[in-house]
DNA sequence: AGATTTATGTGATCATTGATTACTTAATGC
DNA sequence: GCATTAAGTAATCAATGATCACATAAATCT
């Protein structure tokens, strides 16, 4: 019969655990997350994720890194996407920020979060600089255009989550986010610069 | 001589604990808060403080309604500043808003958390609609215009606290801010009513 | 190959916490 | 005064994060 002995090395737990922790995060958010019923779903025992990450924080602050890198990706898709005018690949950043923080409100949350994670980790910092607004930030770049256009993305991004736009935050907003971004646009000297200088190569590769 | 007899009644245990909670939390935030130790700060036992609060969830409840309290006093107090002009105390109202943010950020956060306060207990809603937003917003009542001012200061708020701002925010940002909200006044028609027909009546008392 | 060293998982154990229960004590109403 | 109800106590439970001594396997060295 395939009852093959579970050997007493398992492979790759540490990612074997990520996976599992981020597959609960992302659907029950992080508060119920429990390092114990991880380990269990693995198949190990309840201290063994404590061999590859030092307490909880450390495993939350893995998972934020991965959020990074997937809203990387998203917003890499979106200004793959995107028109060749500047503009249009601005545009693009915003919409694949506030796409993601949708699609993975959980996510989001955590990887904005103070306390649950360690904002200096380099694995951190390494994914998250891949987001424009976190480079800027990183070079001490932020200009005060790139703070209001950001902070629109983000409030917007958080309040939807938190459910106060009765979920109608896609479909209006269109032609009045054009509009608003002209103004900002014409704000700040690095405003522009951010989704182009900083993009990162999605179409070099 | 004064060491008087300590009573078995508390007098007003709920509010003592309620007080003891908020004060942990806007030092320290929610996630090290425990009951345990708020009943013993507050010479109690164990357990006592499950008498008032149902759950930890119901006392983060009544810390988060005593949140927009406060904000809705702080948005008070600028619009009693502001000059009389309607863009003035549209103003007032997201200076508030971010200023409440950074005086208290830990509140802040938990007032906007989901899963650890229950947005639909009566207490919350009570004080949470005495801020303009959300009485919009319980209306069913949001343009696109409310929801990106909104968006905006919150976003601004959230940012400058999680530390992505190098605390630059109150700064600089007050001349290009007039430009910003003198586009978003166009554009929605809700939007300039936002802090005048909803505006808690502080002039008037 | 065989021995040694190092990495990885186990099982037991601790302190802390949220929560519940049966019981005690005081306040309130008749 | 007496019954009823509100409020606090002590004991207890299960779950959790964390640590430690120990077991087991893999990697390294000779």
């Amino acid at each position: 019969m395939n009852k093959q002995k579970k050997p007493y090395h398992h492979g790759d737990l540490r990612q074997a655990i990520l996976d599992e922790a981020l597959r609960h995060v992302r659907k029950e958010g992080i508060d119920s997350l429990s390092l114990r019923a991880c380990s269990k779903a693995v198949q190990v025992s309840p201290g063994a994720a404590f061999r590859h990450f030092k307490d909880k924080r450390s495993l939350a602050t893995a998972m934020a890194a991965k959020g990074f890198a997937l809203m990387a990706e998203t917003i890499e898709d979106r200004q793959a996407q995107a028109g060749p005018s500047e503009m249009a690949k601005f545009r693009a950043v915003g919409e694949g920020y506030v796409l993601f923080a949708l699609r993975e409100p959980n996510l989001f949350r955590l990887m904005f979060s103070k306390g649950q994670i360690d904002p200096n980790a380099p694995e951190l910092r390494e994914q998250s600089k891949k987001i424009p607004m976190f480079t800027a930030s990183g070079k001490g770049n932020l200009s005060t255009g790139d703070m209001l256009s950001w902070g629109l993305v983000h409030g917007l991004s958080e309040l939807a989550i938190a459910d106060h736009f009765d979920g109608t935050l896609p479909e209006d907003i269109d032609g009045k986010l054009d509009a608003l971004i002209k103004v900002m646009a014409a704000m700040g000297p690095s405003f522009r610069a951010l989704s182009l200088e900083n993009s990162p190569d999605a179409a070099s590769g």
